[in-house]
DNA sequence: AAAACGGGGGA
DNA sequence: TCCCCAGTTTT
């Protein structure tokens, strides 16, 4: 239905200078911005990026602050316990970002901060994206960052509804405007979170409209398709407060799911497996006495929902205070179900 | 090259 | 409920 349209290639310098000009007055003023184009600092700039890994600028701006004011400089991260780490990082989500952010602190403290492109690769938790984002924005290296925004600019510049990752890693580094790497891949990044939105793109205000075939199909939203998303599946699991909100039986998480955090004692349930019997099988391993049934909380993840029975229960050890310890959201829906316990018919004691 | 993995918030 | 966010790692 849409002529095919007659593109056989970009005006490439043109459509550096018209991003470029664009940035240079409409740019996003970021905290980890602050210091020359291409010469930001590294080690604001690498906490930024791994803050911003499947999260949202809106976001990451809260806890962009904290961050930084509790770890202001490598060593100072390198320095601290995990759990402190940890705890800066409560609610934030992923978890393995904030123990790998802390893993390569200490790399970095002995073996000295990268200043390329394959020395930040190295380290834990930095893969292409960050690595070219830091190399380029401190070092001015001429890198091509390829993220979500970057790859929704360039399918619908080139009208590509099914853009591989290869083919926009090509098309990012051969748009790359050299001269000023760093400002060129914040530039598109600001396009992408400002403009150039998933759901209602503003053409009309882009600086680069003059060239966008997605735009001139009158359609840009097409462009690209929609990933297909695996199924969500649900993982039952069973859990016991000892305790009260203040203070509880706690245990740090094995595993990849929420894994270093601390939570309420809990157990995976066997496919087929009865609550009643994952609850005995916790109870034991804490020689614990279970009591009533508290509620049940559930809490969604990309591709897994975890339906968790909580339940009150008894045992001699030794609580601690909820505060100190970096919780899920999930922990802290579980520990909300004291709260709707009370003014019931019921006092905790009694279910206990 | 594609799939698996992993938290959360907004509409 | 669905969408997707300045991705990384594994297959």
């Amino acid at each position: 239905m849409t002529p095919a349209p007659p593109q056989q290639g970009k005006p490439i310098p043109a459509v550096q200078e018209a991003l470029l000009s664009w940035f240079d007055h409409s740019g996003r003023a970021l905290p980890w911005r602050l210091g020359e184009e291409g010469a930001r600092d590294p080690y604001r700039v690498w906490v930024a990026e791994i803050l911003l890994q499947q999260t949202q600028v809106a976001r990451g701006l809260v806890y962009y602050e904290r961050f930084l004011t509790a770890f202001p400089s490598v060593q100072a991260l390198a320095e601290a316990p995990i759990d402190a780490v940890l705890k800066a990082w409560e609610g934030c989500g992923y978890y393995a970002r904030a123990r790998n952010l802390h893993k390569a602190a200490g790399v970095m403290v002995t073996g000295g901060v990268p200043s390329t492109y394959a020395g930040w690769l190295a380290l834990p938790g930095v893969g292409p994206y960050t690595a070219a984002a830091v190399s380029s924005l401190a070092f001015n290296e001429g890198r091509a960052v390829n993220d979500g925004n970057v790859r929704r600019v360039l399918a619908r510049l080139y009208g590509e509804r099914l853009p591989t990752e290869p083919w926009v890693q090509a098309r990012a580094d051969a748009l790359l405007a050299q001269s000023r790497p760093g400002a060129f891949n914040e530039a598109v990044m600001d396009l992408g979170a400002t403009i150039c939105t998933p759901k209602a793109p503003r053409c009309e205000a882009c600086p680069l409209a003059a060239w966008c075939e997605a735009s001139a199909s009158g359609e840009p939203t097409a462009f690209p398709a929609p990933k297909v998303r695996a199924a969500v599946r649900d993982v039952g699991a069973v859990a016991v407060l000892i305790g009260n909100g203040e203070n509880a039986v706690l245990e740090r998480r094995q595993g990849a799911l929420l894994g270093g955090l601390m939570g309420l004692p809990s157990e995976l349930r066997e496919p087929d497996e009865a609550a009643a019997e994952a609850l005995a099988r916790l109870c034991t391993r804490l020689d614990a006495t279970p009591g009533a049934m508290l509620g049940t909380v559930t809490h969604a993840m990309t591709h897994r929902r975890i339906v968790l029975d909580v339940y009150a229960a008894n045992s001699a050890q030794a609580r601690t205070p909820v505060q100190d310890a970096a919780l899920s959201r999930l922990d802290h829906k579980a520990l909300g179900l004291l709260e709707a316990r009370r003014g019931s018919l019921f006092g905790v004691q009694d279910l206990v």
